[in-house]
DNA sequence: TCTGGGGTCCTAGGACCC
DNA sequence: TCTGGGGTCCTAGGACCC
């Protein structure tokens, strides 16, 4: 059996944690540049405040109905998380996280009741960490995914649902609409729908040979799993990723060249940073750049860009960068909206096989960064000069609350009265 | 004025190889 | 009369996830 736990609109419910004054009453956060809502308590669900919307069209109505609204602050999400994982491993030695506020744990050789299982790490996270999860225990990802939706749904529950015998909960299935299984989005929602499969137990009941045939392996894997047999093991330790990419909005537009470079300058090296804690190269890279979607001429370029040679020096993919934007990707009179570094290629730090015929990054180049890295993770930051000291465009976050874990001076003050 | 930022996997089709 | 079959790699696009 596994367990999938994940806690109650997360985001949201971070905010609560170290504002008590808060809980119980509506809160949402908003995404980078405090453009869409992605997060909402209880409370704000409850108000019928719409998921991915954004905020300047809803602004006049949440300072009605006096929603509290917060930036993404994700120095304190993350660090929220970590200490959620780390609870959890208490309660089994394989557990895959598999996103910031989930974790899948697997329950095999656990003796005694699930549920209480179930409700004894609901418990401990609470106390722990101050934050709500909810826990779907079942034969496979996809029905554990299930049940912990129906945990959260069904006030019986209180949290916890454990699927063990399938053919028991047809009729709760038969309730559910298939776009709530895991895999399952929208365009396939509506495929389904033209061949009268609405529903999880219409899915269910499906043959999966059938449905790799029309659809797909996975449409055929996810049949599978609905009905107990386990398709997904779980990933103990992630494979390395095989793009990263650093991409943003600005918080102001830009027209000149040299905001454009410095922007893209400080993307490629918070990606170089990401490719170096993985302990891979990039031979091959690409930038972007381009206006706001929703004006009337959109403009946006891309390059590829192949390196001279294997790297994970971040002066090196500056230098590749800024000179893409100087020579293609820039034109004047645009007025940029967002822009991004991807590394597309990557390769690990240490190949099998060394060749004689490719040259390979000088020594002088890992001294650097390891230094580099090992300064940023402990004191005031060092950058390149081209990332810009005080930039205009930055990210804007108005209504960040203090980071609370992670930075001395936004400790929480206790008072006694 | 104002609309997120990451990722993964699969499939189909074309080019090319023997 | 009769014109193979199997494979790899790459790319673009689609779909999904949080």
């Amino acid at each position: 059996m596994l367990a999938l736990v994940d806690c109650n609109s997360f985001f949201a419910s971070c905010e609560q944690v170290f504002r008590p004054d808060l809980r119980g009453k509506p809160v949402i956060v908003l995404s980078n540049n405090d453009g869409c809502i992605v997060a909402r308590s209880k409370e704000a669900k409850a108000l019928g405040i719409p998921d991915l919307e954004p905020y300047f069209k809803l602004k006049h109505q949440l300072e009605k109905s006096g929603v509290h609204v917060f930036s993404s602050n994700y120095e304190l999400y993350g660090d929220l998380s970590n200490r959620v994982m780390q609870t959890l491993e208490g309660f089994s030695p394989h557990l895959e996280i598999y996103s910031i506020d989930e974790a899948f744990l697997s329950l095999a050789g656990i003796k005694g009741d699930l549920r209480d299982y179930g409700h004894s790490m609901r418990k401990a996270v609470q106390q722990c960490v101050g934050l709500p999860v909810g826990v779907g225990i079942a034969p496979t990802k996809t029905l554990a995914k299930l049940a912990s939706y129906i945990a959260k749904k069904s006030a019986r529950c209180e949290f916890v649902c454990v699927i063990e015998r399938l053919d028991q909960w047809h009729r709760v299935f038969a309730k559910i609409p298939v776009q709530q299984v895991w895999g399952i989005g929208g365009r396939l929602t509506k495929r389904l729908a033209d061949q009268r499969i609405f529903s999880v137990l219409d899915l269910m009941k499906q043959d999966p040979r059938y449905m790799k045939r029309h659809y797909n392996v996975n449409v055929a894997r996810t049949v599978e799993e609905l009905n107990g047999v386990a398709c997904y093991g779980l990933d103990q330790q992630p494979p390395p990723k095989q793009q990263i990419f650093s991409t943003r909005s600005f918080g102001q537009h830009i027209t000149d060249c040299a905001a454009l470079e410095q922007s893209v300058s400080q993307y490629a090296s918070r990606a170089c940073v990401k490719l170096r804690k993985q302990q891979h190269l990039v031979k091959t890279i690409m930038v972007f750049a381009a206006s706001g979607h929703f004006v009337d001429r959109p403009y946006s370029r891309s390059q590829v860009i192949p390196l001279p040679m294997a790297t994970n020096d971040t002066r090196q993919v500056i230098t590749a960068v800024r000179k893409s934007v100087n020579e293609v990707i820039y034109r004047e009179g645009v007025k940029f909206a967002r822009a991004g570094v991807g590394l597309i290629e990557l390769q690990p730090e240490r190949p099998e096989q060394l060749d004689v015929f490719t040259p390979v990054q000088p020594l002088r180049s890992k001294a650097l960064m390891t230094v580099m890295d090992e300064i940023n993770q402990r004191h005031t930051p060092v950058y390149f000069a081209s990332q810009g000291v005080t930039p205009q465009w930055s990210m804007q976050r108005m209504l960040k609350s203090p980071s609370y874990t992670t930075q001395w001076h936004d400790l929480p003050c206790v008072s006694m009265k």
